[in-house]
DNA sequence: ACCTGAACACCGTTCAAGT
DNA sequence: ACCTGAACACCGTTCAAGT
Protein backbone atom coordinates (compact mmCIF):
# COMPACT_ATOMS: atom_id res chain seq x y z
CA UNK A 1 0.00 0.00 0.00
CA UNK A 2 3.11 2.37 0.44
CA UNK A 3 6.24 2.99 -1.61
CA UNK A 4 8.67 0.36 -0.15
CA UNK A 5 11.95 2.00 0.53
CA UNK A 6 13.78 -0.61 -1.61
CA UNK A 7 16.68 1.07 -3.89
CA UNK A 8 15.22 2.08 -6.83
CA UNK A 9 17.84 0.62 -8.92
CA UNK A 10 21.39 -1.36 -7.49
CA UNK A 11 23.57 0.00 -9.96
CA UNK A 12 21.85 -0.15 -13.22
CA UNK A 13 24.06 -1.84 -15.79
CA UNK A 14 23.14 -3.17 -19.13
CA UNK A 15 21.19 -5.32 -18.93
CA UNK A 16 18.08 -2.96 -16.88
CA UNK A 17 14.80 -4.48 -17.84
CA UNK A 18 15.59 -7.78 -16.39
CA UNK A 19 15.96 -6.85 -12.91
CA UNK A 20 12.96 -8.22 -11.09
CA UNK A 21 10.12 -6.22 -11.07
CA UNK A 22 9.04 -4.46 -7.96
CA UNK A 23 6.38 -2.05 -6.88
CA UNK A 24 8.61 0.93 -6.95
CA UNK A 25 10.09 0.41 -10.24
CA UNK A 26 6.68 -0.55 -11.95
CA UNK A 27 5.21 2.83 -10.47
CA UNK A 28 7.88 4.82 -11.41
CA UNK A 29 7.91 3.55 -15.03
CA UNK A 30 3.76 4.58 -14.96
CA UNK A 31 4.76 8.02 -14.00
CA UNK A 32 7.14 8.42 -16.51
CA UNK A 33 5.44 7.22 -18.88
CA UNK A 34 2.35 9.48 -17.81
CA UNK A 35 5.05 12.75 -18.21
CA UNK A 36 5.98 11.48 -21.72
CA UNK A 37 2.71 10.65 -23.16
CA UNK A 38 -0.15 11.28 -20.88
CA UNK A 39 -2.84 9.75 -18.99
CA UNK A 40 -4.57 7.97 -22.05
CA UNK A 41 -1.36 5.96 -22.81
CA UNK A 42 -0.99 4.59 -19.48
CA UNK A 43 -2.11 1.06 -19.91
CA UNK A 44 -1.50 -2.36 -18.24
CA UNK A 45 -0.43 -3.73 -21.30
CA UNK A 46 2.19 -0.91 -22.48
CA UNK A 47 3.26 -0.19 -19.04
CA UNK A 48 4.56 -3.82 -19.42
CA UNK A 49 6.35 -3.07 -22.51
CA UNK A 50 7.69 0.02 -21.18
CA UNK A 51 9.39 -2.62 -18.44
CA UNK A 52 10.50 -5.14 -20.61
CA UNK A 53 7.47 -7.91 -19.26
CA UNK A 54 4.20 -8.82 -20.50
CA UNK A 55 0.91 -6.39 -18.84
CA UNK A 56 0.06 -9.68 -16.72
CA UNK A 57 3.23 -9.97 -14.70
CA UNK A 58 2.62 -6.66 -13.39
CA UNK A 59 -0.25 -7.97 -11.11
CA UNK A 60 2.12 -9.41 -9.31
CA UNK A 61 3.45 -6.66 -7.91
CA UNK A 62 0.38 -3.79 -8.23
CA UNK A 63 -3.45 -5.08 -7.06
CA UNK A 64 -4.47 -3.26 -10.04
CA UNK A 65 -4.89 -0.53 -12.33
CA UNK A 66 -6.39 2.05 -9.78
CA UNK A 67 -3.35 1.04 -7.28
CA UNK A 68 -1.00 2.16 -9.60
CA UNK A 69 -3.03 5.23 -10.20
CA UNK A 70 -2.94 5.53 -6.24
CA UNK A 71 0.88 4.90 -6.64
CA UNK A 72 1.76 7.76 -8.84
CA UNK A 73 -0.07 10.19 -6.18
CA UNK A 74 1.76 8.71 -3.77
CA UNK A 75 4.91 9.55 -5.74
CA UNK A 76 3.87 13.26 -6.53
CA UNK A 77 3.10 13.59 -2.47
CA UNK A 78 6.92 11.90 -2.19
CA UNK A 79 8.66 15.09 -4.12
CA UNK A 80 7.78 17.64 -1.60
CA UNK A 81 10.03 17.98 1.02
CA UNK A 82 9.52 15.78 4.23
CA UNK A 83 10.28 18.02 6.34
CA UNK A 84 10.48 22.02 6.28
CA UNK A 85 13.25 24.12 6.42
CA UNK A 86 12.68 27.27 8.54
CA UNK A 87 12.62 25.73 11.93
CA UNK A 88 11.10 28.05 13.49
CA UNK A 89 9.51 30.62 11.11
CA UNK A 90 5.71 29.29 9.73
CA UNK A 91 4.88 31.89 7.37
CA UNK A 92 8.01 30.64 5.37
CA UNK A 93 7.41 26.67 5.88
CA UNK A 94 3.90 27.79 4.45
CA UNK A 95 5.26 29.62 1.07
CA UNK A 96 7.38 26.61 0.53
CA UNK A 97 4.06 24.19 1.14
CA UNK A 98 2.38 26.14 -1.50
CA UNK A 99 5.52 26.15 -3.70
CA UNK A 100 6.30 22.69 -3.22
CA UNK A 101 2.37 21.52 -4.90
CA UNK A 102 2.21 23.98 -7.23
CA UNK A 103 5.74 22.86 -8.68
CA UNK A 104 4.51 18.95 -8.66
CA UNK A 105 1.78 20.10 -11.44
CA UNK A 106 4.38 22.45 -13.23
CA UNK A 107 6.59 18.96 -13.33
CA UNK A 108 3.80 16.39 -13.86
CA UNK A 109 0.95 18.08 -16.13
CA UNK A 110 -0.51 15.37 -17.08
CA UNK A 111 -0.26 13.55 -13.29
CA UNK A 112 -1.72 16.58 -11.79
CA UNK A 113 -5.19 16.01 -11.94
CA UNK A 114 -5.05 12.45 -10.41
CA UNK A 115 -4.08 14.80 -6.65
CA UNK A 116 -7.81 15.33 -6.97
CA UNK A 117 -9.07 12.49 -8.45
CA UNK A 118 -7.86 9.94 -6.18
CA UNK A 119 -8.22 9.63 -2.59
CA UNK A 120 -6.18 11.85 -0.83
CA UNK A 121 -5.15 10.11 2.04
CA UNK A 122 -1.85 8.36 1.30
CA UNK A 123 1.09 8.17 3.68
CA UNK A 124 3.46 10.54 1.82
CA UNK A 125 0.62 13.05 1.84
CA UNK A 126 0.04 12.40 5.85
CA UNK A 127 3.67 12.86 6.26
CA UNK A 128 3.94 15.76 4.37
CA UNK A 129 1.19 17.59 6.24
CA UNK A 130 1.88 16.45 9.62
CA UNK A 131 5.45 18.10 9.22
CA UNK A 132 4.21 21.21 8.31
CA UNK A 133 1.67 20.90 11.34
CA UNK A 134 4.65 20.35 13.78
CA UNK A 135 5.93 23.97 12.46
CA UNK A 136 2.64 25.69 13.25
CA UNK A 137 2.17 23.78 16.92
CA UNK A 138 5.69 25.14 17.17
CA UNK A 139 4.84 28.46 16.34
CA UNK A 140 1.98 28.80 18.80
CA UNK A 141 -1.48 27.42 16.56
CA UNK A 142 -3.77 25.74 17.91
CA UNK A 143 -3.99 22.28 16.36
CA UNK A 144 -7.13 22.42 14.85
CA UNK A 145 -6.09 26.19 13.11
CA UNK A 146 -2.88 24.72 11.80
CA UNK A 147 -4.99 22.22 10.08
CA UNK A 148 -7.19 24.87 8.69
CA UNK A 149 -4.21 26.89 7.75
CA UNK A 150 -2.33 23.50 5.67
CA UNK A 151 -6.05 22.44 4.03
CA UNK A 152 -6.30 25.92 2.92
CA UNK A 153 -2.88 26.89 1.56
CA UNK A 154 -2.76 23.16 0.21
CA UNK A 155 -6.02 23.78 -1.60
CA UNK A 156 -4.98 27.16 -2.66
CA UNK A 157 -1.69 26.26 -4.18
CA UNK A 158 -3.42 22.66 -5.75
CA UNK A 159 -6.35 24.48 -7.04
CA UNK A 160 -4.24 27.34 -8.54
CA UNK A 161 -1.17 24.55 -9.87
CA UNK A 162 -3.87 22.41 -11.76
CA UNK A 163 -5.91 25.19 -13.29
CA UNK A 164 -2.53 26.93 -14.55
CA UNK A 165 -1.38 23.65 -15.88
CA UNK A 166 -4.64 23.55 -17.83
CA UNK A 167 -4.43 26.84 -18.93
CA UNK A 168 -1.30 26.42 -20.69
CA UNK A 169 -1.11 22.49 -21.26
CA UNK A 170 -2.04 22.40 -24.70
CA UNK A 171 0.93 25.16 -25.10
CA UNK A 172 2.92 22.48 -23.43
CA UNK A 173 1.96 19.77 -25.29
CA UNK A 174 2.47 21.50 -28.21
CA UNK A 175 6.44 21.26 -27.55
CA UNK A 176 5.96 24.36 -25.17
CA UNK A 177 7.11 26.90 -28.52
CA UNK A 178 4.02 27.56 -29.77
CA UNK A 179 3.36 31.61 -31.84
CA UNK A 180 0.64 33.52 -31.24
CA UNK A 181 -1.16 32.87 -34.07
CA UNK A 182 -1.12 28.62 -33.58
CA UNK A 183 -2.43 29.75 -30.35
CA UNK A 184 -5.41 31.61 -31.40
CA UNK A 185 -6.07 29.05 -34.23
CA UNK A 186 -6.07 26.39 -31.35
CA UNK A 187 -7.90 28.44 -28.75
CA UNK A 188 -10.73 29.33 -31.74
CA UNK A 189 -10.90 25.53 -32.69
CA UNK A 190 -12.27 24.54 -29.73
CA UNK A 191 -14.65 27.38 -29.12
CA UNK A 192 -18.03 27.73 -30.89
CA UNK A 193 -17.62 30.23 -33.99
CA UNK A 194 -20.35 32.41 -33.29
CA UNK A 195 -18.35 33.52 -29.57
CA UNK A 196 -18.08 37.17 -29.57
CA UNK A 197 -14.39 38.32 -29.60
CA UNK A 198 -14.15 39.76 -26.67
CA UNK A 199 -14.33 36.60 -25.13
CA UNK A 200 -11.77 35.07 -27.67
CA UNK A 201 -9.80 38.06 -26.85
CA UNK A 202 -10.21 36.82 -23.27
CA UNK A 203 -9.27 33.07 -23.90
CA UNK A 204 -5.90 34.31 -24.98
CA UNK A 205 -5.00 36.53 -22.05
CA UNK A 206 -6.05 33.03 -19.97
CA UNK A 207 -3.54 30.72 -22.22
CA UNK A 208 -0.93 33.20 -22.61
CA UNK A 209 0.08 36.68 -21.41
CA UNK A 210 -1.35 35.61 -17.64
CA UNK A 211 1.62 35.96 -15.44
CA UNK A 212 1.07 33.49 -13.36
CA UNK A 213 4.00 32.94 -11.42
CA UNK A 214 3.32 36.77 -10.09
CA UNK A 215 -0.56 35.95 -9.64
CA UNK A 216 0.23 32.91 -7.36
CA UNK A 217 3.07 35.12 -5.34
CA UNK A 218 0.20 37.79 -4.38
CA UNK A 219 -2.34 35.34 -3.92
CA UNK A 220 -0.43 32.72 -1.69
CA UNK A 221 0.92 36.20 0.05
CA UNK A 222 -2.50 37.29 0.77
CA UNK A 223 -3.67 34.10 2.36
CA UNK A 224 -0.73 33.53 4.81
CA UNK A 225 -1.21 37.23 5.67
CA UNK A 226 -4.66 36.55 6.46
CA UNK A 227 -3.43 33.65 9.06
CA UNK A 228 -2.64 34.11 12.11
CA UNK A 229 -1.81 31.76 15.40
CA UNK B 1 -18.77 23.05 -29.63
CA UNK B 2 -20.89 24.79 -27.06
CA UNK B 3 -23.95 24.11 -25.33
CA UNK B 4 -26.98 24.26 -27.69
CA UNK B 5 -29.62 26.68 -26.16
CA UNK B 6 -32.51 24.30 -28.02
CA UNK B 7 -35.13 23.09 -24.47
CA UNK B 8 -33.78 20.48 -23.01
CA UNK B 9 -37.36 18.55 -22.60
CA UNK B 10 -40.12 20.24 -24.55
CA UNK B 11 -43.19 19.07 -22.56
CA UNK B 12 -42.09 15.33 -20.93
CA UNK B 13 -44.69 13.14 -21.52
CA UNK B 14 -44.29 9.35 -20.67
CA UNK B 15 -42.49 8.43 -24.19
CA UNK B 16 -39.12 10.69 -22.63
CA UNK B 17 -37.00 8.67 -24.24
CA UNK B 18 -38.55 8.42 -28.07
CA UNK B 19 -38.03 12.11 -28.59
CA UNK B 20 -34.57 12.43 -31.07
CA UNK B 21 -32.01 12.57 -29.13
CA UNK B 22 -29.78 15.55 -29.48
CA UNK B 23 -26.27 16.92 -28.02
CA UNK B 24 -27.66 18.74 -25.05
CA UNK B 25 -29.86 15.92 -23.60
CA UNK B 26 -26.59 13.63 -24.17
CA UNK B 27 -24.87 15.52 -22.25
CA UNK B 28 -26.95 16.06 -19.30
CA UNK B 29 -27.61 12.34 -19.53
CA UNK B 30 -24.07 12.08 -19.06
CA UNK B 31 -23.18 14.42 -16.08
CA UNK B 32 -26.36 12.53 -14.59
CA UNK B 33 -24.84 9.13 -14.98
CA UNK B 34 -21.79 10.16 -13.56
CA UNK B 35 -23.27 11.96 -10.54
CA UNK B 36 -25.12 8.27 -9.77
CA UNK B 37 -22.60 5.79 -10.55
CA UNK B 38 -19.02 7.73 -10.99
CA UNK B 39 -16.77 8.22 -14.21
CA UNK B 40 -15.88 4.60 -14.20
CA UNK B 41 -19.28 3.73 -15.31
CA UNK B 42 -20.02 6.47 -18.25
CA UNK B 43 -19.55 4.54 -20.88
CA UNK B 44 -20.65 5.38 -24.83
CA UNK B 45 -22.84 1.82 -24.56
CA UNK B 46 -23.74 2.94 -20.64
CA UNK B 47 -24.81 6.51 -22.09
CA UNK B 48 -26.41 4.86 -24.94
CA UNK B 49 -28.49 2.64 -23.19
CA UNK B 50 -29.44 5.35 -20.55
CA UNK B 51 -30.77 7.12 -23.37
CA UNK B 52 -32.83 4.40 -24.70
CA UNK B 53 -30.63 3.85 -27.95
CA UNK B 54 -28.08 2.01 -28.81
CA UNK B 55 -24.30 3.45 -27.84
CA UNK B 56 -23.34 3.99 -31.29
CA UNK B 57 -26.10 6.42 -31.81
CA UNK B 58 -24.59 8.84 -29.76
CA UNK B 59 -21.89 9.73 -32.82
CA UNK B 60 -24.58 11.61 -34.72
CA UNK B 61 -24.58 13.91 -31.75
CA UNK B 62 -20.91 13.95 -30.37
CA UNK B 63 -18.15 13.70 -31.92
CA UNK B 64 -16.64 10.92 -29.41
CA UNK B 65 -15.70 10.65 -25.84
CA UNK B 66 -13.64 13.21 -25.17
CA UNK B 67 -15.97 15.61 -26.74
CA UNK B 68 -18.92 14.41 -24.01
CA UNK B 69 -16.70 14.84 -21.36
CA UNK B 70 -15.64 18.38 -22.25
CA UNK B 71 -19.52 19.05 -22.53
CA UNK B 72 -19.63 17.58 -18.98
CA UNK B 73 -17.04 20.80 -17.75
CA UNK B 74 -19.44 23.26 -19.86
CA UNK B 75 -22.47 22.00 -18.03
CA UNK B 76 -20.80 22.84 -14.98
CA UNK B 77 -19.67 25.93 -15.59
CA UNK B 78 -22.63 26.60 -16.64
CA UNK B 79 -23.97 25.80 -13.37
CA UNK B 80 -22.40 29.19 -12.20
CA UNK B 81 -24.31 32.53 -11.91
CA UNK B 82 -23.75 34.14 -15.74
CA UNK B 83 -24.03 37.43 -14.12
CA UNK B 84 -22.95 38.25 -10.91
CA UNK B 85 -24.97 40.02 -8.90
CA UNK B 86 -23.45 42.67 -6.82
CA UNK B 87 -23.90 45.80 -9.20
CA UNK B 88 -21.37 47.97 -7.82
CA UNK B 89 -19.48 45.69 -5.15
CA UNK B 90 -16.66 43.83 -6.39
CA UNK B 91 -15.95 41.68 -2.88
CA UNK B 92 -19.17 40.19 -2.47
CA UNK B 93 -18.98 39.37 -6.27
CA UNK B 94 -15.60 37.38 -5.54
CA UNK B 95 -16.75 35.45 -2.88
CA UNK B 96 -20.09 34.77 -5.35
CA UNK B 97 -17.62 33.51 -7.90
CA UNK B 98 -16.01 31.18 -4.91
CA UNK B 99 -18.72 29.76 -3.42
CA UNK B 100 -20.45 29.12 -7.07
CA UNK B 101 -16.91 26.97 -7.95
CA UNK B 102 -16.60 25.05 -4.44
CA UNK B 103 -20.84 24.47 -4.94
CA UNK B 104 -20.06 22.96 -8.18
CA UNK B 105 -17.69 20.40 -6.69
CA UNK B 106 -19.66 19.83 -3.88
CA UNK B 107 -22.88 18.94 -6.18
CA UNK B 108 -21.03 17.00 -8.70
CA UNK B 109 -18.10 15.25 -6.49
CA UNK B 110 -17.64 12.66 -9.36
CA UNK B 111 -17.14 15.11 -12.51
CA UNK B 112 -15.40 17.49 -10.57
CA UNK B 113 -12.14 16.46 -11.10
CA UNK B 114 -12.83 17.18 -14.99
CA UNK B 115 -12.84 20.57 -14.07
CA UNK B 116 -9.02 20.61 -13.89
CA UNK B 117 -8.36 17.78 -16.38
CA UNK B 118 -9.67 18.91 -19.64
CA UNK B 119 -8.85 21.72 -21.21
CA UNK B 120 -9.95 25.32 -19.38
CA UNK B 121 -10.84 27.08 -22.01
CA UNK B 122 -14.86 26.76 -22.93
CA UNK B 123 -17.63 28.94 -23.40
CA UNK B 124 -19.44 28.76 -20.09
CA UNK B 125 -16.25 29.52 -18.35
CA UNK B 126 -15.44 32.51 -20.43
CA UNK B 127 -18.93 33.81 -20.08
CA UNK B 128 -18.29 33.56 -16.70
CA UNK B 129 -14.80 34.96 -16.15
CA UNK B 130 -15.88 37.94 -18.45
CA UNK B 131 -18.87 38.53 -16.46
CA UNK B 132 -16.74 39.04 -13.40
CA UNK B 133 -13.98 40.72 -14.96
CA UNK B 134 -16.96 43.63 -15.61
CA UNK B 135 -17.44 44.47 -12.52
CA UNK B 136 -13.78 44.14 -11.22
CA UNK B 137 -13.20 46.79 -14.28
CA UNK B 138 -16.25 48.82 -12.93
CA UNK B 139 -14.84 49.24 -9.64
CA UNK B 140 -11.50 50.52 -11.15
CA UNK B 141 -9.18 47.45 -11.74
CA UNK B 142 -6.92 47.47 -14.33
CA UNK B 143 -7.43 44.98 -16.80
CA UNK B 144 -4.68 42.52 -16.23
CA UNK B 145 -5.26 42.78 -12.35
CA UNK B 146 -8.43 41.48 -12.33
CA UNK B 147 -7.53 38.65 -14.37
CA UNK B 148 -5.03 38.28 -11.84
CA UNK B 149 -7.56 38.44 -9.00
CA UNK B 150 -9.94 36.21 -10.89
CA UNK B 151 -7.29 33.86 -11.16
CA UNK B 152 -6.22 33.83 -8.19
CA UNK B 153 -10.23 33.56 -6.50
CA UNK B 154 -10.87 30.38 -9.01
CA UNK B 155 -7.57 28.51 -8.45
CA UNK B 156 -8.09 28.85 -4.43
CA UNK B 157 -11.97 28.04 -4.43
CA UNK B 158 -11.56 25.13 -7.18
CA UNK B 159 -8.57 23.46 -5.65
CA UNK B 160 -10.62 23.74 -2.05
CA UNK B 161 -13.57 22.28 -3.45
CA UNK B 162 -11.63 19.41 -5.02
CA UNK B 163 -9.52 18.81 -2.12
CA UNK B 164 -12.71 18.78 0.26
CA UNK B 165 -14.86 16.61 -2.08
CA UNK B 166 -11.48 14.16 -2.20
CA UNK B 167 -11.31 13.86 1.72
CA UNK B 168 -14.96 13.35 2.23
CA UNK B 169 -15.48 11.79 -1.29
CA UNK B 170 -15.55 8.04 0.05
CA UNK B 171 -17.81 8.99 2.75
CA UNK B 172 -20.20 10.46 0.70
CA UNK B 173 -20.26 7.39 -1.10
CA UNK B 174 -20.92 5.09 1.63
CA UNK B 175 -24.42 6.76 2.24
CA UNK B 176 -23.03 10.15 4.01
CA UNK B 177 -23.62 8.48 7.21
CA UNK B 178 -20.84 6.90 8.64
CA UNK B 179 -19.52 6.32 11.76
CA UNK B 180 -16.47 7.40 12.95
CA UNK B 181 -15.30 3.56 13.66
CA UNK B 182 -16.49 2.63 10.01
CA UNK B 183 -14.03 5.75 8.76
CA UNK B 184 -11.29 4.63 10.62
CA UNK B 185 -11.11 0.67 9.50
CA UNK B 186 -11.87 2.45 6.04
CA UNK B 187 -9.34 5.15 6.08
CA UNK B 188 -6.73 2.46 8.01
CA UNK B 189 -7.60 -0.30 5.09
CA UNK B 190 -5.77 2.17 2.65
CA UNK B 191 -2.91 3.05 4.48
CA UNK B 192 0.31 0.54 4.83
CA UNK B 193 0.19 -1.04 8.47
CA UNK B 194 3.46 0.67 9.58
CA UNK B 195 2.13 4.09 10.11
CA UNK B 196 2.34 5.82 13.12
CA UNK B 197 -0.82 6.52 15.38
CA UNK B 198 -0.17 9.78 14.91
CA UNK B 199 -0.40 9.94 10.93
CA UNK B 200 -3.85 7.48 11.35
CA UNK B 201 -4.92 10.49 13.53
CA UNK B 202 -4.13 13.00 11.36
CA UNK B 203 -5.89 11.03 8.56
CA UNK B 204 -8.83 10.76 10.33
CA UNK B 205 -9.47 15.12 11.49
CA UNK B 206 -8.61 15.53 7.84
CA UNK B 207 -11.68 12.78 6.47
CA UNK B 208 -13.80 13.97 9.41
CA UNK B 209 -14.32 16.29 12.10
CA UNK B 210 -12.39 19.08 9.74
CA UNK B 211 -14.88 22.17 9.77
CA UNK B 212 -14.67 22.81 5.73
CA UNK B 213 -16.94 25.63 5.67
CA UNK B 214 -15.00 27.83 8.48
CA UNK B 215 -11.58 27.04 6.81
CA UNK B 216 -12.91 27.81 2.96
CA UNK B 217 -14.58 30.83 4.61
CA UNK B 218 -11.26 32.05 6.23
CA UNK B 219 -9.11 31.59 3.20
CA UNK B 220 -11.03 32.88 0.57
CA UNK B 221 -11.65 36.13 3.00
CA UNK B 222 -8.23 36.33 3.76
CA UNK B 223 -7.17 35.74 -0.07
CA UNK B 224 -10.07 38.58 -1.02
CA UNK B 225 -8.73 41.31 1.65
CA UNK B 226 -5.22 41.22 0.27
CA UNK B 227 -6.79 42.55 -2.95
CA UNK B 228 -6.84 45.70 -4.06
CA UNK B 229 -7.47 47.70 -7.24
C1' DA C 1 9.19 -17.10 -7.26
C1' DC C 2 8.31 -14.93 -11.27
C1' DC C 3 6.62 -14.62 -15.87
C1' DT C 4 3.69 -16.08 -20.10
C1' DG C 5 -0.36 -17.54 -23.28
C1' DA C 6 -4.73 -18.05 -23.95
C1' DA C 7 -9.10 -16.66 -22.80
C1' DC C 8 -13.16 -13.64 -21.27
C1' DA C 9 -15.93 -9.69 -20.92
C1' DC C 10 -15.98 -5.20 -22.12
C1' DC C 11 -14.27 -0.81 -24.34
C1' DG C 12 -14.32 3.12 -28.31
C1' DT C 13 -15.09 3.65 -32.99
C1' DT C 14 -16.36 2.80 -37.97
C1' DC C 15 -19.41 1.84 -41.53
C1' DA C 16 -22.60 -0.40 -44.46
C1' DA C 17 -27.25 -1.31 -43.98
C1' DG C 18 -31.82 -0.55 -42.38
C1' DT C 19 -36.24 2.46 -41.56
C1' DA D 1 -32.50 12.05 -40.90
C1' DC D 2 -31.70 8.99 -37.50
C1' DC D 3 -30.69 4.58 -35.63
C1' DT D 4 -28.81 -0.45 -35.69
C1' DG D 5 -25.69 -4.74 -36.36
C1' DA D 6 -21.67 -6.47 -37.20
C1' DA D 7 -16.99 -5.89 -37.04
C1' DC D 8 -12.18 -4.31 -35.51
C1' DA D 9 -8.58 -3.19 -32.49
C1' DC D 10 -7.73 -2.67 -27.95
C1' DC D 11 -8.73 -2.68 -22.89
C1' DG D 12 -8.41 -4.89 -17.69
C1' DT D 13 -8.23 -9.11 -15.48
C1' DT D 14 -7.93 -14.21 -14.44
C1' DC D 15 -5.74 -18.46 -14.36
C1' DA D 16 -3.60 -22.61 -15.68
C1' DA D 17 0.75 -23.54 -17.38
C1' DG D 18 5.56 -22.84 -17.98
C1' DT D 19 10.64 -22.01 -16.24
Amino acid sequence: MTITTEPAEPASGPVRARQPLNRRRVLEAALALVDREGLAELTIRRLGLELGVEGMSLYRHVADKDAVLDGIVELLWAELPASPDGEGDWRPALRELAAGLRGVCGRHPAAAPLLVSRNFINAPALRCYDAYLTVLRRAGFERRRALDAICAVGGQALGFGLMEVRCLAPAADAGASESDLQRLRRVTRSLPDDLPDSLIALAMELTGTCDFDRCFEISIAALIAGLEP
